[in-house]
DNA sequence: GTCTATATACTGATAGAC
DNA sequence: GTCTATCAGTATATAGAC
């Protein structure tokens, strides 16, 4: 987020409305289709602009789909608090994550198909999905590493393979509870992961 | 796959021959592209037909798809072994598959994007993937009754819970693997997870 | 069985008026 | 800041010759 000096609140604070209507139209868009299916018509359209209006605030395809994670990213960060909590308060925190994702299915949808599309090599977004995740690992590994300082981690259990398993669980319980929303209890499970690998109630 | 009484070998054999071929090339490309990406130009052209010629054999993209599924299906059945295995037998044979998978990143690719894709309502595959996820939650709930029927399992375990994390682990960490394939042993999470739900030595 | 040619529909992005 | 018009590219699918 850049901000200016020359506008400082007026029509800044207009085109800063603007733009996050087209996020959150955007999120609407690409939830539904991921990156390749979603288009800048659709975009446009839910705010009522034509194509060629939209590309003025974001001047490319690209440039609006970072902006849409960036919005992501920085959402669930203020879930979870900042600075990040560390250790067991950590693992809470991504428990409670699960949950208020599952009272937003469209968060859980563009989760599941932007990072499956990211996993390919030559999409636009891959290099953000592999920094991200090499991040997230450090972060769980380094929880799970406070705990075990702590003593709160059963003996024998490795931080990273630890932390590594829970993120897979995460992930793969997103893809089951689109199929199964019902059936699945995404907190629920992560629950029973975590407590299987500590000494001390979650 | 349906049979010609009339033209029983000769024809026929090679023109299953090109099928095959067909569906191997579309392996290749909606693993790299997904449904949405992968076009049916580039199908042809790896086989040396144009996309009229490949529509001959494949009437439309969608038809083609549903063969690219079916194989995979019939690939990893094959692989399983017929009829399916039961109880730790299948568990076993779980993490056998995965090491398979990590040998073969093409299968990888090909089942992350696609179910991704498949989560999504109006997806094409949306009804094949909730109807698979239906069926193989089945079977491997069945597995882990089966062990709990033998005292495998350790108690206070529920079979639909521990079948449900165990195939949310599986989809997790094909997307990891993909994102880092060196750091990543799908078979030993997949094994270390088991063995902290069994009472006997996998 | 395979081809060329074509119909039809979208796509992202640009140019330039207002 | 937003528009219309347009360009160049891509897609699936069809028609019909060979």
């Amino acid at each position: 987020m850049t901000t200016s000096i020359r506008r400082p609140r007026g029509p800044y604070a207009k085109t800063s409305r603007r733009r996050q209507e087209i996020v959150d139209a955007a999120v609407e868009v690409f939830s539904a289709g991921g990156y390749h299916k979603g288009s800048l018509r659709d975009v446009a359209g839910r705010v009522g602009l034509s194509q060629a209006g939209l590309l003025h605030h974001y001047p490319s395809k690209d440039s609006l789909l970072e902006a849409v994670l960036k919005w992501r990213d920085d959402d669930a960060t203020a879930f979870l608090g900042e600075p990040v909590p560390e250790g067991l308060e950590l693992l809470r925190g991504l428990v409670r994550l699960a949950e208020y994702n599952a009272s937003s299915p469209e968060l859980v949808e563009l989760h599941v198909i932007l990072s499956a599309e990211g996993t390919l090599p030559d999409h636009p977004l891959h290099g953000y999905f592999v920094g991200r995740h090499r991040n997230v690992i450090k972060i769980a590994t380094a929880a799970f590493q406070r705990a075990a300082a702590n003593g709160q981690l059963k003996p024998g259990v490795d931080s990273e393979d630890a932390a590594r398993s829970l993120l897979a669980l995460m992930d793969g319980l997103q893809v089951m509870w689109l199929l199964d929303r019902d059936g699945v209890d995404m907190a629920a499970h992560l629950r029973r992961y975590l407590q299987s690998q500590l000494t001390v109630e979650l």
